[in-house]
DNA sequence: CTGAATAATTTGGTACAACCAAACCTAGAG
DNA sequence: CTCTAGGTTTGGTTGTACCAAATTATTCAG
């Protein structure tokens, strides 16, 4: 059948339909997508608008395909979310002050984050701090670990809550501003610097201060900042 | 020429290079796409290729389609960022608890701001302060105008910085929660008590007291949320 | 000469058939 | 039972063709 342009959207449709079956179910997470041939029989339509809803549907983050395999159905988590926009973001930040704008968004983030642990940290709270930063000291001269360590407890903040969307934009965060840190130089007088400052952060906390665990927060990412600044120079 | 199925990805390499122009302005902003047809022979591809890139930098944010014209091209801004995740999001809100996720982030946001704001507001930016909330109390009587000024009077937290990320996140939580606050009962004395709030996490900014400021923002956006629950119940 | 009506051309949306190469499946050899 | 060889399915790509809307060129009335 050859209706030529209609609405300007048959693959549209398709779309729609498929989304309310990977939404309800009937698609099952992780499962393959029905072949093209398939889908082009049973919505009566060409393979070329199947394949352009299957691209839909892959930007929306509602399937994954790789090259020459069966697109997987993945229902949309809140990572889903951050990876649809890591392209547009990438444009961002090669733009003057990207990298420094979103790096300030995270620093109020965090920091509020640190403000409400120090208020309202449960002792398990408090105890996965302080194993992550056991962790971060005895990493102090292994670089590569260090900043794995590093990310980790900084990761403690954006879990406390409970809230999925924060650990969610914690890895956005450190997914979007990794090229920066990856490319700096890995000094072991760094690494006990920032053992020091999360140290500093984490006892605000315990005391219950607020105002001294956000200050100790924000000291420790101005530097990161400064730091950054002095490799890369205006970003 | 038919060199068949060689690394599995033509498209991609076009989007790459149509995107390197969009940056560097060679494909100048506002101006429409060459057209399908000059890009295939351009690139020496296929239609279907052509078609697939156009697909994906629209995705991206990088071009807007209609149908039946051309795609105009769009230098990302924040606001693009936003918008490629609305459809990701729009499944999330519908998960249980996701609008409520959604609104825990915006609280611990906006709190994080009115702090700000407490510290470092400058003369203009309370003055604009002041401004948003005399607007806000003379539409006190007409509920529809009282949402808009509303959504002013919060603006101007995300506007103070001068970060862009900022007043972008903000329309982004308006879009996203709109669907909850339109179809809630608009009732004059909700629109009394909403101005009041707003005046005192006014006046906390205007001691120059955070705590102030930041508990009268949590208990307006509480009040909020609870309007929400009595309507909707758990969401 | 101007402006509106009209014709010609371009262009995006869709369909269909065919081909390639990688992934998948199946059956037979070891 | 494992492993390999071969055939089958499937995604990636091309080319051609057609329709209808958008754009441009042309014509003609005022």
């Amino acid at each position: 059948m050859n209706t030529g342009a209609r609405s300007g959207r048959a693959a549209d449709q398709i779309v729609q339909s498929l989304e309310d079956r990977i939404r309800s179910g009937r698609l099952a997470d992780g499962y393959p997508l029905p072949s093209e041939r398939e889908l082009m029989e049973e919505f009566d339509i060409s393979r070329t608008v199947v394949r352009e809803a299957v691209q839909t549907l892959s930007s929306r983050g509602l399937v994954e395909t790789r090259p020459r395999y069966r697109p997987v159905v993945r229902k949309p988590g809140f990572d889903t979310a951050i990876a649809t926009i890591s392209g547009v973001v990438g444009h961002l930040l090669n733009q003057p002050g990207g990298v420094r704008n979103l790096f300030e968004t995270r620093i109020m983030v965090e920091a509020a984050l640190v403000r409400e642990a120090a208020k309202d940290a449960t002792r398990d709270d408090i105890a996965a701090l302080k194993y992550a930063l056991d962790e971060n000291r005895m990493a102090i001269n292994d670089s590569e670990l260090f900043y794995l360590t590093d990310t980790q407890f900084h990761a403690v903040f954006f879990n406390i809550s409970g809230n999925p969307v924060l650990p969610a934009v914690q890895r956005a965060y450190t997914t979007w501003l990794a090229p920066q840190w990856m490319r700096m130089p890995r000094l072991p007088e760094r690494n006990q610097r920032n053992y020091e400052a999360h140290q500093a952060i984490f006892e605000g906390i315990l005391m219950r201060d607020p105002d001294a665990a956000e200050a100790a927060l924000r000291d420790h990412l101005a530097e990161a900042w400064a730091q950054v600044r002095a490799t890369f120079g205006d970003i």
